[in-house]
DNA sequence: TTTTGACACTAACAGATGTTAGCCTATTTT
DNA sequence: AAAATAGGCTAACATCTGTTAGTGTCAAAA
């Protein structure tokens, strides 16, 4: 029928179809997520979202690596500061809850359906996932040996914090915002006093 | 060709059919692994399988609801025990430690996958898992009020605590049961020090 | 030795999947 | 006003999906 809805442009139709594909991804998962279903909520005809996008995998990459790309970047705000270890490793809990918070579906996805990737980005998201968690244990590394931080697994604690994070699901989230800060508070002041030297 | 192999007996082909399903999920995710690579593992056309099983859903079923009942009958254990509410967290954390390094295809596909039950295996599974969180947080709760746990949300401290535990990858697991024993000693610590009063 | 049951096979189904081709129309550009 | 483009539509494709029906065969029970 009609085209899509044009109102509040500065959104491109394109976004539209990436933004509801990642609802539909983080709901049913990306392969039982199908082209018509995504069109379907889209309001309109599959074949019609082709027009935007190349293939059902490429809004998995696009989803994937706008996610991994914030988190490189914020790495790398990360390192080059010089706060404290105690104060970076906060500094990447409260990027990851917020990402959490206010970019929801995409992060979930990014996290959980990766692996449907395609190479040469399956392998390249590897790599990147790969790296990230190394230059976290990195920074608590560094932290041990300045003794800011207690003896600890430096690799078992950034698997901790991040798929503790990574745990924030509808069950806690459907109540939003209010419950978020808070939840927020709960989660740093946990995880951060399972570093600190006592 | 020939039946499938009847080696090792006391495991029944039923049985071998399963476990290898449940590698596949794991690797693959349920939706995405057929009857036919499921068949091609186990060495038998995909039409076969139903000799042993009445669908894909139930392989699900069955991988599901093994774990989940575990995980229920552990529960009424600890909560019948006179333990300290520490040593009764500390038993659950290791009990899931545990699932994940020994049982690591089940627990991981039972996690992840859980979505893809149709009803009412679906609502049910719900319930087990909301259910299971409660108690474990009313745990806490009762660990609080005794004083003996410091004051802290508890369905975030379940949260954290069993998000970190199921975060338990191949890329930690790779190198096996020695790394094990260390991990299951690293989580404990940062998570149990997490929860100790100080 | 005959009977029976477990279990594998092939063939086929109906439906869902991602994707392409080709057409038509509204909007934008010239 | 004319031309070009964007973006919708229908129809169709090849492939993959879970599953059923029907047949044959080997091992165990009678």
């Amino acid at each position: 029928m009609g085209r899509i809805k044009t109102t509040n442009s500065q959104i491109s139709r394109r976004e539209i179809i990436i933004e509801k594909a990642a609802t539909l991804f983080k709901e049913k998962g990306f392969k039982a997520a199908s082209m018509r279903e995504i069109a379907d909520v889209v309001g309109v005809e599959a074949a019609s979202l082709y027009n935007h996008i190349k293939s059902k995998n490429e809004l998995l990459n696009i989803i994937c690596f706008d996610v991994a790309n914030r988190y490189t970047h914020k790495m790398e705000e990360v390192e080059a500061s010089k706060l404290t270890t105690l104060v970076k490793v906060e500094s990447l809990l409260r990027f990851h809850i917020d990402g959490m918070v206010n970019h929801f579906e995409e992060v979930y996805v990014s996290d959980r359906e990766w692996k449907h990737l395609d190479n040469p980005y399956l392998s390249n998201m590897q790599n990147q996932r790969r790296t990230y968690r190394k230059r976290f244990a990195a920074i608590i590394e560094d932290g041990i040996k300045k003794k800011e931080i207690k003896k600890i697994d430096a690799a078992t604690a950034v698997l901790i914090m991040l798929h503790a994070i990574g745990g924030i699901e509808s069950w806690h989230r459907s109540t939003q915002k209010i419950i978020g800060k808070e939840l927020e508070e709960n989660m740093v002041t946990f995880l951060i006093d399972g570093l600190r030297k006592m």
